[in-house]
DNA sequence: TTAATTCATTGTGCATACAATATAAATAGA
DNA sequence: TCTATTTATATTGTATGCACAATGAATTAA
């Protein structure tokens, strides 16, 4: 298995608590179940390190721990920087990108309430990836995505029923206020749209 | 030389245009040249890719190419980001962090007509450093002092003399606004600072 | 002379061997 | 029994060897 497609996965685990948060790593064992030696194993660590999903503990490497100091930085750098990526999406978005977006809400409207909670959380991340890509700053694009991938981590850590009408809310509100070109609503349905976010962590605290 | 040091010298080396962009690397040459092997070189360089700094071309390291699409995203970013931060800041600052910045200020005052080009932007970069600081977020504060660097990095490319008193304006704008605690003085010292930046760079295309 | 092919050179990716270190176990003394 | 010290073991850090890929030079054919 090559390093790349190991990067995702291990990524993956992580995000999805397969990996808990502050267990510790072992290279070998890691090593030897992905059929390579240590070297590109330890490379690929590096990299998910300076992508803060690990960091050291001593020699090792640790999955990073649920902190709410951390999670509180998150969720303020996407409060400033979401909104403002809608708004830049909203001017800068292609005709094929908008229509690929409302294949999306379609997508999301046909959602039966038998849809597990994986498949309605993939299909928001797919929707947010789409919209960050509108805003034609890439570099943005990836901060907005690694921002919205540690939140998930966060989110995910916390058991909880998902109701499709309540979890899509604003962000199908946001699709309409782009396609409406309307400004002002954008702005107000980006920021219900983190205050949901903050409010559903802060509440289990 | 360990790891860390050889990470911050070629981060250096990066940033003043000692290694030039779009330069290629030799693994086995760093090597010897720091006195150790290849092993903690290549984990130094991935990291440095990670930052934005290196990027692969083919099996080789290649120095991050200046751009125009690039800085133009990052001073995008930077437009939002550093305002917002710096409002985190005037809020949220120590009355020693304040006094700190108040001795930066002092210094870059009493700079003379002599100071090198490099100690000016050097305390400039202090400034910064200390004022992100001051958000209480860690995750914005290093966000932030790296596009701060890979602005700079573009800036040193284009030849210029640098005169201490408009070097410096907004730099000191910024630090009254948040002394006096007067929110629309420091956002319009924010970005106007962010402006001039932008100015500097386009002009020169 | 030009184009194509071969061959040599160089440099990296990965694996593995070895050294250093941290961790855990075992033993001896109080 | 508890503690301290030593010993053993596990795990990472670093160096290096080898195979393969990319690059470019040289040689050959058109």
């Amino acid at each position: 298995m090559e390093s790349e497609k190991i990067h995702e996965l291990l990524k993956e685990k992580i995000i999805w608590l397969d990996l808990m948060p502050e267990s510790l790593l072992n290279l070998s064992e890691m090593a030897k179940s992905f059929g390579v030696s240590r070297t590109p194993i330890k490379e690929v660590l590096i990299i998910l390190q300076g992508e803060g999903w690990l960091l050291r503990q001593g020699s090792h490497f640790m999955v990073t721990p649920l902190s709410l100091e951390r999670i509180r930085e998150t969720t303020e750098i996407r409060s400033i920087m979401e909104v403002q990526g809608n708004i830049w999406a909203m001017y800068r978005i292609t005709p094929e990108e908008l229509a690929a977006l409302g294949e999306l809400e379609k997508e999301i409207l046909q959602l039966d309430d038998m849809a597990s909670n994986r498949q309605m959380i993939e299909l928001d991340v797919k929707f947010h990836r789409r919209l960050f890509q509108g805003t034609k700053n890439s570099q943005l694009a990836q901060l907005l995505e690694q921002l919205l991938s540690h939140y998930l981590r966060f989110w995910l850590s916390i058991p909880r029923e998902i109701n499709p009408k309540s979890f899509f809310a604003e962000t199908l509100e946001i699709i309409r206020a782009i396609k409406a070109k309307d400004e002002a609503r954008l702005r107000a349905a980006g920021a219900a749209h983190i205050k949901k976010s903050v409010d559903e962590i802060m509440s289990t605290f």
